[in-house]
DNA sequence: CACATATAGTTGTCTTAACAACTAAATTCC
DNA sequence: GGAATTTAGTTGTTAAGACAACTATATGTG
């Protein structure tokens, strides 16, 4: 006879609820971006090229949060839509600067405001002060667990 | 001559910053699975079945936060290590029943320390009462755009 | 200079997520 | 009872994320 069910309740840990929470978010902000074609993802890298003109794509990870093989699969889908061009880097060779086309600006011009209701939704549910705390804890979280993954063995008690 | 660079500096979306925050706790998460051979996400399904017993796949799909096809897929991966195994319903024949084994169990039992780390190592960034607030956001926040995608139209003010 | 090493980017593989289309069994309604 | 509708689960496709292996250029050190 085998103990059954005996992990009883355990609450959801933080990392899966902030999966659950993340995946509602990105699919409400893509239900808005269905019109335009691109996915959330795509989007994210598109907004950082538009606001900065230029970027190499290790630049565009760093500010996405991505891998470099993940964005340059994202580029390939922009390039392809017409939303971004890249070219040849003349200092360094082995790189390329990013730059929305007059379509891509064009697109993000329009979709901020759909991102701006995502978080206006958002805050139909938080007061603008949790709001701030939450976006403060998730900065903190994120620059800890990053450390933490960049050296796995200290032990800082 | 065309506007550039025009959208200066906006903060990072909360979903985005959600995303990158989701995306280093999932991989210290798995840094510590490794050795057992299981991702995350296969870890949160079998912690369920393991938890329930004789869930079918509906409820572990609505537990978990996943759709059934992804739900069908991450049993099968389980399936094939051996940690868990299906029953036909007997009164619902369209469904099944799924345990976990022995060694799915085990496997279970041994890695949820694993999981409790991860938890500590962010409470080591955040306080107690910092952590509790921030999952009741997430819940709150998870369950108005749940809401909000089922009901897209409601313009409740 | 030459060799080692680091960095930018690409390609391939596997897993997960979203979405649509589908099968089969259960339920509802007339 | 029988047709329409739900519900449980599967399969296929596409995109993204993690990871490893790879090419090519840059940098650093003897």
């Amino acid at each position: 006879m085998t103990t059954i069910g005996q992990n009883v309740n355990r609450p959801l840990p933080i990392g899966f609820l902030m999966g659950v929470t993340h995946r509602k978010l990105t699919a409400l902000f893509q239900q808005g971006l269905h019109a335009y074609g691109i996915t959330v993802e795509q989007w994210s890298a598109l907004n950082q090229i538009d606001c900065a003109q230029g970027l190499i794509q290790k630049e565009i990870a760093d500010r996405t949060g991505k891998d470099k093989p993940t964005v340059t699969r994202i580029l390939d889908h922009l390039e392809k839509k017409g939303l971004i061009y890249k070219k040849p880097g003349e200092r360094d060779r082995r790189s390329f600067l990013v730059f929305s086309t007059e379509l891509g600006r064009q697109v993000i011009a329009e979709t901020t405001p759909i991102e701006d209701r995502v978080t206006a939704e958002v805050k139909r549910c938080i007061s603008e002060a949790e709001y701030d705390a939450m976006m403060e804890l998730l900065v903190r979280i994120q620059q800890h667990i990053g450390d933490k993954l960049e050296h796995p063995d200290d032990s800082e008690d």
